[in-house]
DNA sequence: AAGGAGTACAACCGCCGAGAA
DNA sequence: ATTCTCGGCGGTTGTACTCCT
């Protein structure tokens, strides 16, 4: 059923296509006035022809506060690799570790360029990642994602913050919930190290498509990894 | 200069789950 | 317990732009 009957007006339908710089003043303005969420309603008071899910987008992926507008840098790009390899497409979850970047931003990311330069690099052979919503559950219900999520709030949920301040002087590195020891690439031992990691990964991912494994049970074994904020 | 191919990104679609009625 | 609405997600499509011939 999803928002389908919400979405299409029985005489004329709703609009589609770009979005003019007066509806995105009239959904800023609403926002500001009722909060965030009512989708449907914010369109039906506004008199806005758009259906709830296309305004709910509209703000999530444009005119929401504290959205990094401008390219990806190296080190998102870094990042959104790494978790896709351990989350597969779920953009979302994602997207909520890498500030002010959209699920939609990061999808478009993936599909236009980073798939097509990895696969080049035979970096990728595109892991089909299953979406197994049990593995999911079971990373995020583990004591070690609660106890990060306590030292860090930063760290948790799918929302990104945004606290611009916050952003500006914790830039990239604090979203992610998987951290590394410190690599020296220039000390010879570099690309060893990235072979190291690479390898940690692979069988990670193995791991977790054969059989369905807690977390915090990973810790012990690899106490360079903490396993903060897998979700 | 023209137009075809490739690319990037915004937006839409269909499905699902949660929660209210 | 069932139905309905809404929010959320991932996949896909549409379109504007750029590059190449």
């Amino acid at each position: 059923m999803g928002e389908s009957s919400t979405c299409y007006d029985k005489n004329e339908g709703p609009k589609k296509g770009v979005w003019a710089a007066s509806e995105d003043q009239i959904v800023r303005d609403y926002i500001k006035k009722h909060g965030v969420g009512k989708w449907g309603k914010l369109s039906r008071e506004t008199g806005l022809k758009r259906c709830g899910k296309s305004v709910r987008l509209r703000w999530l992926n444009y005119l929401r506060p504290g959205i990094v507008r401008g390219n990806i840098t190296e080190d998102e790009e870094e990042l959104i690799i790494r978790l896709h390899k351990l989350l597969g497409n779920r953009w979302s979850l994602i997207a909520g570790r890498i500030p002010g970047r959209t699920d939609n931003e990061i999808k478009n990311y993936w599909n236009s360029r980073l798939k097509r330069k990895l696969q080049q690099q035979n970096h990728l052979e595109v892991p089909e990642v299953p979406r197994n919503k049990e593995i999911r559950e079971d990373l995020s219900s583990s004591a070690a994602v609660a106890a990060a999520a306590e030292k860090n709030p930063h760290l948790t949920g799918n929302n990104v913050n945004e606290d611009e301040d916050y952003h500006q002087h914790h830039d990239v590195d604090f979203a992610v919930g998987i951290e590394f020891e410190a690599t020296d690439n220039n000390n010879g031992t570099g690309d060893d190290e990235h072979l190291r990691n690479d390898l940690w990964w692979n069988n990670f991912i193995m791991d977790l498509n054969d059989i369905q494994l807690d977390a915090s049970e990973f810790q012990p074994d690899f106490p360079e990894i903490r396993l903060g904020n897998l979700r």
